[in-house]
DNA sequence: CCTTTCATCCGGCTATGACGGATAGCGTTC
DNA sequence: GAACGCTATCCGTCATAGCCGGATGAAAGG
């Protein structure tokens, strides 16, 4: 227990939370396997969150229950970039025909706040919520990029820069290079960085000063998005959509 | 502290975090205030979650963060219910042009698990895992009325018949007489039970046992559904979307 | 510039949460 | 059908860690 919060318990309470989105639910002695912790410990916790209706038994099981649905509905549906541009993801995924998301930052990492999916779209592990390292995404490069220098060096120093698949940057120089030649492009683009055979076109959405505050993308497979389409058509309807967000965003 | 779980402090930090969706947001004395506890207590377990990233604080007040929204996503994304039955909804949502919603139910609570909207409808305040007694929506009753009665006896022994509009049921046996009428029936209806001058229309979703694990519902100003749209086609629709849910819960 | 308000920090007291062990309940196997 | 093994649950103890009052620092407001 090296680094120290206030209250322990709660951070406990949480591990075991999280523990159970893991294992997609558990009993107490798996759990207590799980978290090297007495089953007599983990069995208080899972009362107690439990009784405040937070997990749910069934079958001697425990899982996460639906109560945090209705929280994570509220932190979203409070981020003013989610409200406004929405919409729009949504009718990019249709105008393409791939995945396209919504991404912000928070706490240094990229959380995916809402993706779409064209009906005739593959199948991909993103989900509302999901959070990814920045740098391994088209849309967390874009967003670093338009952050000022001291801002991205910190949050690698909290986070490094994990590998994720053998094309991953895991070189701060090599990142820098990265950032400003999408700083100076406008959009951001990410093959097969984190998911191998999928390409990716992101566009910071940024406010008056200049700061992203969020990135919209598209993604498809590598063999749905090349050549032309890849290098220009999409990123340049990418760039008008964000632009429309931006302007959305002052005005409302 | 009457009621006793195991780790208080656990239990205290969900307050917190409640607090601070209904405060949206909100400073260490606020919330203090507001708990009516020290204000370094408080204090204690908003590092604690905001180290662990559950909440963000920003120009000195803090939020719930995103990381809610993942296990709230997964916590709706195991209910075998909810994945078969999104789309229908939604359909159900563009055929009726009014609010389509499921339901189950949890701990004895109504939680919303999806809704849709159709372009022209209009706001309403519901949000996906809100939670609501389950006597106060066509759902709730739909899914009551196909339930054990001894089940729906400690349902409300436990939460009560509270009042939300002026028809809300309250009494024991007149509510027992509705579901009666629904078991009949086979779907469900409130008339601004919930909403004033919102009607709605349910049916629930019954496993092979005729127990009911879910409702679909169809809502509308009142004005908009009447007469024989509200007493026959729409709840045949309804019905009909109902058993194919059905059908595709058993073969998949 | 002073006042007020609020977040943050600190250290002590004691309630309480972590834990080991005992018990009960359940399913499984022979 | 009985005995075994597993797991959840309960109980009592002890040391800790969470709670709290008060002090400090920072920022906003008059």
């Amino acid at each position: 227990m090296t680094d120290s919060v206030p209250v322990k318990a709660a951070k406990t309470s949480f591990e075991i939370i999280h523990a159970l989105r893991e294992l997609e639910g558990a009993g107490v002695s798996e759990l207590a396997d799980e978290l090297d912790k007495p089953t007599s410990t983990i069995h208080d916790h899972l009362r107690t969150l439990e009784s405040e209706e937070y997990l749910v038994k069934s079958d001697g099981k425990y899982y996460v229950g639906t109560r945090f649905l209705g929280i994570g509905e509220q932190a979203r549906a409070r981020q003013k970039v989610y409200r406004v541009a929405r919409q729009e993801v949504d009718e990019l995924a249709d105008e393409t025909g791939g995945h396209t998301n919504l991404m912000i930052e928070e706490h240094g990492r990229g959380i995916f706040l809402h993706k779409s999916r064209a009906p005739d779209a593959v199948q991909l592990d993103t989900h509302a919520g999901m959070r990814v390292p920045l740098q391994t995404t088209a849309m967390g490069k874009a967003i670093l990029a338009f952050r000022p220098r001291e801002e991205v060096e910190s949050i690698i120093d909290r986070h490094g820069l994990p590998r994720v698949t053998e094309k991953t940057i895991t070189d701060r120089g090599e990142l820098f290079d990265e950032l400003a030649a999408i700083a100076d492009r406008g959009h951001a683009y990410d093959d097969e960085e984190r998911v191998k055979g999928m390409r990716c076109v992101a566009a910071p959405i940024t406010n008056e000063d200049g700061r992203a505050i969020a990135a919209i993308s598209v993604s498809s497979p590598k063999s749905r998005l090349r050549g032309e389409e890849f290098r220009e058509e999409v990123p340049d309807l990418i760039l008008s959509k964000a632009n429309i967000i931006e302007v959305n965003l002052t005005y409302s």
